[in-house]
DNA sequence: TGCAATACCTAAAAAACTTATGTATCTTAC
DNA sequence: GTAAGATACATAAGTTTTTTAGGTATTGCA
């Protein structure tokens, strides 16, 4: 995450996202595919990547299947049930969190700035 | 910030729009104040809040003034002039992000799912 | 008189990240 | 043919921001 101090917090949210939209991601993908969809707002550090999928891996929402394409080794990562469900419940979480700061940044209703004869 | 991740990195930003809103708060002041605004979401911690005015003024963001009301000391903080500028600059940091991060949750643009005869 | 609210503060620990580094393969350009 | 860049994984040290947990002191209410 290219130095910006706001997507702290938000990267498993993500990952989750992305692999309950695709199916199955390995984790250069997912930093390519990010990269794109924020057309290049937002870039995924593999130095905070790699250690995110394990987490999330570690905690049971994440399954691995090993493959070789080209003769490189991919991982691919893809939600198990338990995982599914953590995609609801970390968007829902977003969703809120979206909308407070959207209300606590959103112009003060202000006394009137311009006169009205 | 009560134990939501996805707060992280957005104190700083939170209580220079407060400020730059209100004209002078002081830090209980904001604590409730945040509360209030977000329905009880968002309660910002003194652990957190403390140390953030703290680095703020350290930058030259923020001022202080003292007063004593009901015996009980107060630290004012305002904006310097260099403070309304960083105001400017957070929040439109802040919704680059908020932007950013709405587009990379919201539903894709998926197959459908629908049998159409 | 004892607890909640008001008002400030700090220090240790945890969490999530950045920065830097390492390995290895494939592709492209010079 | 060789160097650089892209692909693909990984970890370790350091930084930042926060949580958790403590501390002081006054006011107000039951």
């Amino acid at each position: 995450m290219s130095n910006k101090k706001l997507y702290r917090g938000s990267l498993s949210t993500i990952i989750l996202k992305l692999l309950g939209d695709n199916g199955r991601m390995y984790g250069y993908e997912i930093t390519q595919h990010v990269k794109e969809l924020t057309k290049g707002e937002l870039k995924i550090t593999e130095g905070a990547l790699y250690p995110s999928l394990h987490k999330l891996e570690a905690e049971g929402h994440l399954q691995v299947e090993f493959e070789k394409v080209n003769n490189r080794m991919r991982k691919y990562y893809s939600l198990t049930e338990d995982g599914t469900k953590e995609v609801a419940n970390k968007l829902s979480e977003m969703e809120v969190f979206l909308q407070t700061m959207q209300s606590l940044i959103q112009p003060p209703l202000s006394s009137n700035t311009e006169f009205i004869p």
